[in-house]
Order: structure tokens, then C-alpha cells, then sequence
DNA sequence: ACAATAGCTATGGTATATCATGGGATTTTA
DNA sequence: TAAAATCCCATGATATACCATAGCTATTGT
């Protein structure tokens, strides 16, 4: 049996002067069974960060292994590039982790982070462009709503 | 094995000053047995609360791993807005959970609440804007009946 | 059939635990 | 040995857990 872990809400925690950020215990309560970290890389289309569980990662590395289509090798490459940017953050007592300056760069954050849940992954953005980017998302969303609510009659 | 489980009826509660509510107790009886708390997320198409069990948005992160890959847009967008919004909201001993600012106020909830059973799903909505809905579903309903009920059993 | 009673629910209030965050101390690495 | 990273403790705010009460429902007994 699976066990049920969803990284969900959206909370904004502060980055101080040495670059450290408090994980959402949330987030955190999820990992906590398994480990006390996480792995993060910067997402490939957006200007954010992506965190999963490693577990999550090797999920991703085993559907490549099994799959011969010819999409597959598409795939393989965006994989590369995640595996080649991956990094464990460990998380200490007091729930926190620092993020590497590449990373930051890359989300263009300073000195706050939202957080993000995306079900078995989360994003790490910086506020502003989270809030124009959950904009894009919703109007993108009400204009395709029928499709997002498939289990609405089950 | 599944186990069967629906949330039923229209009940309203009170909500005190620190935004507290009690869940109905048949509510908790269906969660219980699995475990203690509730997801709750703004509804994307009206001005109210929506419910669930953890498991049920879990069926929906399977759903969207098993359509679409790993680097998918749609995915992106779709579990952004979803899992973006979701929290789990435990409730303690005496049954009562207590719901966010940002919950509340997208369906315009001050003292009391109406918890409607939706099946799999359970809505949470300020009692005036739910008696107008309500009014309106049944109006709705009433047009489109005979296209409800098959003919051979008039 | 009616009254007493026991159990549960909703709700108010309070104490406790937890979280995010700041700062200092210690260790590591370049 | 200077800079950076890790660890540990302190603190204020907030959420959680717990206790108490009042009202309702169903049950029991006479």
C-alpha cells in the first residue's frame, strides 16, 4: 500500500542575510519518515525552483529505464538536464535549508519565498512572480475549466 | 476494497472569532478511519469552500502522473492550481477545524457556515449565497428533468 | 406515555506546543 | 586564517490540544 504524501498551499517564508529559508513544516512532515531532505533544480520552463522527494526523482529515472518509444528519447534529455542540476538540501533540527546561489539566481529571490505545492513536487518562487504567474495560470484555467473538472460526476 | 463513503446532507455551523468551525459529525465518522484532518480549497468556479479526503486529490496527482509526462505544461498548470490552493485543515478532539483567511473570505463566510454533502466532495458556504444557489440549482434541475429520468420507467 | 438519564454535539475559553525567525557559537573548507 | 557553512539556543507569534458547559436526542425505566 502507497502511502499518501501531497505537498499542498502556498506559503511565503523569509530568506535571511546567510540564505537560509525554513522548509514548510508541512513539506517537511512529509519528508520526515523517509529522510531530512529534499531535492531541488531549476525548473526548465519557468523562472522558479522545483523540489521533490528523491524518491520522486528515481520514479522519473526508472520510467525512462522501461520505456523504448521514440518520446522517450525527448524525454531522456530534459531528464539529463534535471538530473545534471539536482542537489540534496538537507534540512536542520529547526527546519531550515539553504538554497545555492544558482538556484536564487535562477527564481531571482532575495528575501522571501513562496512555496508552492504541486502534489508529488512543489516550486520555490519569488513573491512577485508568483502572483503574475498564478494570474496567467487562473485566466488560462477559466477559459479550459471543463477540462480541469473531469471527476466532478463520479 | 473499497469502502464506502459519501457526505450527505446541509448542516450549519458557527464560526467563532479565531475562524473556527465544527466539521458535521458525520463528516468526521466517513474520515476518522483513515485519519484526522480534511482538504479544503477555494472553488475554482464559485464563491465557496470545497472538501475532500487527502486520498481523493491523491487519486487526481495518479491521474495526472499517469496522462501526461513528467515535463508536461498542462500538468504544470493544473497541479499548480489545484495543489497551490489545497491545505489540509486537521480538526482536534472536539471536531472542529479551523479555516484560513484566504478560505473564508473567497466565499464570504463570517459567523456561520453551511457545510453542503456532495458526494465524494463537500462544499462550505456562507448561508445567504448558498440559499440563492441553491434556488438556482433546483430551478436549473427542474428545467432539464425530463431529460433526467429514462422514459420506460414513467 | 411520560419523565429521568445518559451520551453526544456544538461551542466558548484557556493552556500548551509548534513554527518561523534572529543571533551567536562552533566547525569546516578554501 | 578568513570566509562560509552548520549547529544550537532564544523568542514572539500562532496554531493546536485540552477542559468545561449547554443543549439536543435517544434510551431506559416505571
Amino acid at each position: 500500500m502507497r502511502k499518501v504524501f501531497l505537498f499542498m498551499d502556498t506559503i511565503c517564508n523569509k530568506v535571511d542575510g546567510k540564505g537560509r529559508v525554513s522548509l514548510p513544516s508541512d513539506y517537511r512532515a512529509i519528508v520526515k519518515d523517509l529522510s531530512s531532505e529534499i531535492v531541488c533544480y531549476r525548473s526548465l520552463s519557468l523562472p522558479c525552483i522545483e523540489g521533490c522527494l528523491e524518491e520522486t526523482l528515481d520514479k522519473l529515472a526508472a520510467d525512462i529505464e522501461n520505456s523504448t518509444d521514440f518520446f522517450s528519447e525527448a524525454q531522456d534529455n530534459l531528464t539529463n538536464l534535471v538530473f545534471g542540476d539536482a542537489k540534496r538540501f538537507p534540512f536542520d533540527s529547526t527546519g531550515r535549508i539553504m538554497l545555492s546561489e544558482k538556484l536564487l539566481k535562477h527564481a531571482g529571490i532575495t528575501n522571501e519565498a513562496v512555496f508552492v505545492g504541486k502534489g508529488r513536487k512543489f516550486q520555490i518562487w519569488n513573491p512577485e512572480n508568483w502572483a503574475k504567474e498564478e494570474a496567467r495560470i487562473r485566466a488560462e484555467a477559466l477559459k479550459n475549466r471543463p477540462s480541469l473538472k473531469p471527476k466532478e460526476n463520479e
